[in-house]
DNA sequence: TCCATATATCATGAATTATTGATATATTGG
DNA sequence: CCAATATATCAATAATTCATGATATATGGA
């Protein structure tokens, strides 16, 4: 995870669709989504869809893996903590007591 | 946080100057930095680091605080908290088991 | 009030990104 | 091999974003 890797991954969230795709991807957990059926619940046009999930296949935020005629989409969990730290990873060296009560937080209820 | 600020939020960290911003404000901690002194270190033009001050500004991501003749900024770490949890809220919600994990291993060393 | 310092706004051109219709490629079943 | 399904690529246009020179506004001190 350097620079430009974190400036893809944001970029990759800042349109709306492939947040969408990335919220729904984290929501199907580990069974994924084929791209057909993302392109079907989001209602957007097949070769847009297919822009959109290259760009974010592109990143590190999720994987991919054709399953006979579909393509299988996933969050990938350990690439989206792989990028809040490199935003956060300065903090932590230098001000725990800021920063870990931030993530402290983030902890599911 | 809606969608549209997150989305907002997103791209203001898409974007080189932007991130390295933040990530000074967030290593400079509740001191926080004056336009200037940002300026000055990432060796940004005046006025091309002013609008990318307003945008990221814009954002929950930053605050700032006019000081004399300066402005001071100040990283917004509820607000980035908010961020992240608007990108995770889904997976918390359905499989905290996977959700947990992830932000524990962020937690500070 | 006048000047210096700190930041913001405006206008422009360059670059990037998004969407879409049309079409191509890949996979499977018959 | 052929047809059907699933996804990708291409070309073109529209829209957005970026950085910058020039200039304006705001604050504090003499």
């Amino acid at each position: 995870m350097d620079k430009l890797d974190a400036l893809s991954s944001f970029a990759a969230l800042a349109q709306e669709t492939r947040l969408d795709v990335l919220k729904l991807l984290i929501k199907a957990g580990e069974q994924g989504m084929s791209a057909g059926e993302i392109g079907e619940q989001l209602g957007i046009k097949q070769n847009t869809m297919s822009a959109n999930l290259n760009n974010l296949a592109r990143t590190n935020l999720v994987t991919n893996k054709r399953e006979g005629r579909s393509i299988r989409y996933y969050a990938n969990f350990s690439g989206i903590r792989e990028l809040i730290g490199f935003l956060m990873e300065d903090c932590c060296g230098g001000n725990p007591e800021i920063c870990s009560p931030l993530l402290e937080q983030l902890k599911c209820p």
